[in-house]
RNA sequence: GUCCCCUUCGUCUAGUGGUUAGGACACCGCCCUUUCACGGCGGUAACAGGGGUUCGAGUCCCCUAGGGGACGCCA
């Protein structure tokens, strides 16, 4: 028996706490059966992630004790599927149900694309594209080959009224309509295979007998089942997990929420701690125990523990587990291991050195000038603040500006912020001093310190988000109507 | 809007037809204590609503409501 999880990577290297909670239940479920637990990095799209954070990813998944199987080699190991080492595999299965007549090429553009989908919708017809919809009159089809405009290749989807059943681990058998599954692209423009086709080549490939996935898959299973059909292979079984939510209830997200497994680490969670907790989110022992080991999980798991409704990830529990930790499973001799390897140590502290050796007088003055460096949340308010030049209003702008211009960042580097920073101040006709003000406040707690754009890169993206947040949450966020028309105001900064 | 999934204290959950509906976080009170924290003891607090089935329903069925998700050349 072998289970995979698939991890999407971001940007920024920044592994999502719902991505590891997803993985550790895959391992636990592998574990305990004696079977084995493949992770793959999922991205078909190249645009998406680089090497450096994919390893990113990894490690932390590493660093919270989670370990993870080779599987088989397929054509590539863990990694994105470069054009050049995976995605010929998946150009020859698409050309296969091509050939059989399972998938076509589609020549539509996105703007035709765009007026089918309104066209479907202005005559209130709740569907799916399907391939009537998609096909275009002989000759101009071969019009574009000729002039040798770039396609798709779509599968073929059932048009006619029905019902696609699938079974869930968990839920049983859920039917879905075809009427919304849509003429799925398999192969994009730039010859890489989208998920949905990468998947099931992948987990057929790979021998995956379980896929424990997050319940936002299940309305493609449809889809994934058809291709299963259409190939001849055996469909592994499914199982989807709730999905981890803000305390607002939605989808756990970055903007509501430190999501970062990143983020938890130099907060100074303890991973044992940090698994533990996601390992009660839907889960239980069965004894009711709140502490347990990774290894205890594996030991007590049941899949049929796991109860549906979607958890509210909630730090202040998170906090208590973790000091539980702290004070049962640690010694000195350990804590004072555990601290050293978490900020005192010559990777983390040796950073800060250069930035504060000019400053210092005597030694003891490093708890004042570094403090920010290893704190969490800074205790500030609305005082703090009152040193700038600048109205209220622009330093609030400021400081959500940067939130959203740091969302868009590719890497977290040092050059990198400040040229994003700095073109916020240009674009906003601010100089850079006055403009820098409420960011060394944010992330320092002070109006004087040290290079924050190198205190930025240091802290790390999620640290740095939650502080300046911490900040607007201070001198209020932005309301409603002020969002949009900042929003707007953004884009046009250009 | 359409489809799918979900619904026990504010939050995480136990519960698989018969329980005073249990535990944990948070909150409140008391004790311990030079303070605070830890620890100990106690308290407030939940079966979304309505219909069935049944001798009996948090547990099974239906309807309604609420929440979430999906409707991409993202995963």
């Amino acid at each position: 028996m072998t289970v995979r999880t698939r991890v999407a990577p971001s940007p920024t290297g920044d592994p999502h706490v719902g991505t590891a909670y997803i993985a550790l239940f895959n391992m636990v479920f592998a574990r305990q059966l004696g079977g084995q637990f493949i992770l793959r990095i999922e991205d078909t799209d190249q645009v998406r992630s680089s090497a450096a954070s994919e390893a990113m990813i990894l490690e932390s998944l590493r660093w919270l004790g989670l370990e993870w199987d080779e599987g088989p080699d397929i054509g590539g190991k863990f990694g994105p599927y470069r054009q050049s080492e995976r995605g010929d595999i998946y150009q020859k299965y698409a050309d296969q149900l091509v050939v059989e007549g399972k998938a076509f090429h589609c020549y539509r553009t996105a703007e035709e694309l765009d007026a089918l989908r309104a066209e479907l919708k202005a005559n209130g017809l709740n569907r799916a594209l399907k391939p009537c919809d998609l096909r275009l009159p002989e000759e101009e089809s071969s019009r574009r080959r000729d002039a040798g405009m770039p396609y798709v290749i779509r599968m073929q989807v059932p048009e006619e009224e029905g019902r696609c059943p699938i079974n869930d681990l968990l839920r049983g058998d859920i039917e879905l309509d075809w009427a919304l599954v849509d003429a799925q692209i398999l192969i994009k423009s730039d010859g890489m295979p989208t998920y949905h086709l990468a998947n099931v080549v992948d987990d057929h490939l790979m021998g995956i007998t379980h896929v424990i996935r997050g319940e936002e898959w299940i309305n493609s299973a449809p889809k994934h089942k058809l291709l299963y059909e259409y190939f001849g292979w055996d469909m592994p079984q499914l199982c989807h997990m709730p999905l981890l939510r803000n305390p607002d209830k939605s989808k756990l997200s970055k903007r509501k929420n430190p999501t970062s497994i990143n983020f938890y680490r130099r907060m100074g969670f303890l991973p044992e701690a940090v698994l533990n907790y996601l390992g009660r989110m839907g889960w239980s022992m069965p004894d009711e125990r709140e502490k347990f080991t990774l290894a205890e999980m594996v030991d007590q798991f049941d899949i049929q523990r796991v109860s549906l409704g979607g958890p509210v990830f909630d730090v202040q529990k998170l906090r208590w587990l973790n000091g539980l930790w702290i004070r049962e499973s640690l010694s000195p001799e350990q804590l004072l291991k555990t601290l050293s390897d978490w900020a005192f140590n010559s990777g983390y502290a040796a950073q800060i050195m250069p930035l504060i050796q000019s400053r210092l007088e005597v030694l003891s003055d490093i708890v004042n000038l570094a403090d920010f460096f290893v704190a969490g949340h800074l205790s500030i308010t609305e005082e703090h603040f009152a040193g700038s030049k600048l109205d209220t209003l622009v330093v609030r702008k400021i400081l959500q500006f940067s939130v959203w211009r740091f969302e868009t960042l590719r890497a977290w580097e040092r050059d990198d912020i400040f040229s994003a920073l700095s073109g916020i101040a240009q674009a906003m006709d601010i100089k850079m001093k006055d403009f820098m003000m409420p960011l060394f406040i944010a992330i320092s707690g002070r109006s004087t310190a040290p290079s924050i754009v190198d205190a930025m890169a240091i802290i790390g993206s999620d640290m740095t988000r939650a502080r300046l947040q911490d900040a607007l949450l201070v001198l209020g966020v932005a309301s409603k109507k002020e969002a949009k028309a900042w929003e707007k105001e953004f884009r046009n900064l250009g």
